[in-house]
DNA sequence: TTCATATTTCCAATTATATGGAAATATTAA
DNA sequence: TTAATATTTCCATATAATTGGAAATATGAA
């Protein structure tokens, strides 16, 4: 995981509407959903609808199939444990964890 | 978790700066870490310091203390956690989660 | 072909965010 | 007090993101 990389994914996700359509893919995971049922379900308009897809696209937080006519989006939940672990690397300096109540109201 | 608060959270993150300030914090741990030091640390100036670091504290990702002189920074990795659950909830509506390979280049 | 459906692209207007110098404020030591 | 250090606020400028109507493109059915 590179900086770019988790700067783009948490951009993606700082937006209602993109972090809505997230969401709802998770909760579809593997059926997927389409274009078409997420302006049905979101109730927002086309082009906006495929101007936030495709920025999920470039985050690489959703995957995306042509069967026939549709579309169908599916999440990278994967991702989402690559970035939580991105947050957290190198925890307190690599060291075990010094719980709060020991330094943070004592002296350091 | 609430859709607003989480989006804070992102917003915040989707910042290269601000993404390198938190990341900072998690290395320090409760060792904290001053607006003096990141400045030293990240090479930025201290008012454009003082704007990242308020965001982070409305969101919440970062918890501060004063310590004569100085403000202590430490990060609030419980959030971490509690935004990627977040993330995940309702995966596959609630049901066990079908495998990609079995649904996504076959029929559904 | 022709037609209907699905989705994207274009584009211009609006809104939001980031930057950093200079000045102001806060805290403590001497 | 006065001086030194630490941090924030102010503010104007610059940059980037969001919106959605209308037109264009893609796909497959009849």
């Amino acid at each position: 995981m590179k900086n770019k990389e988790a700067i783009s994914v948490f951009l993606a996700l700082g937006q209602e509407t993109r972090l809505n359509i997230f969401r709802l893919t998770v909760q579809r995971g593997n059926i997927g959903v389409t274009p078409g049922e997420i302006v049905e379900i979101l109730g927002i308009p086309n082009a906006t609808l495929s101007f936030h897809l495709k920025e999920l696209q470039h985050a690489d937080l959703v995957l995306v199939e042509r069967r026939s006519r549709n579309l169908i989006y599916r999440p990278n939940a994967d991702l989402v444990k690559r970035i939580s672990d991105f947050l957290l690397e190198n925890c307190c300096g690599g060291k075990p964890c010094i719980p709060v109540a020991q330094t943070s109201k004592g002296k350091i």
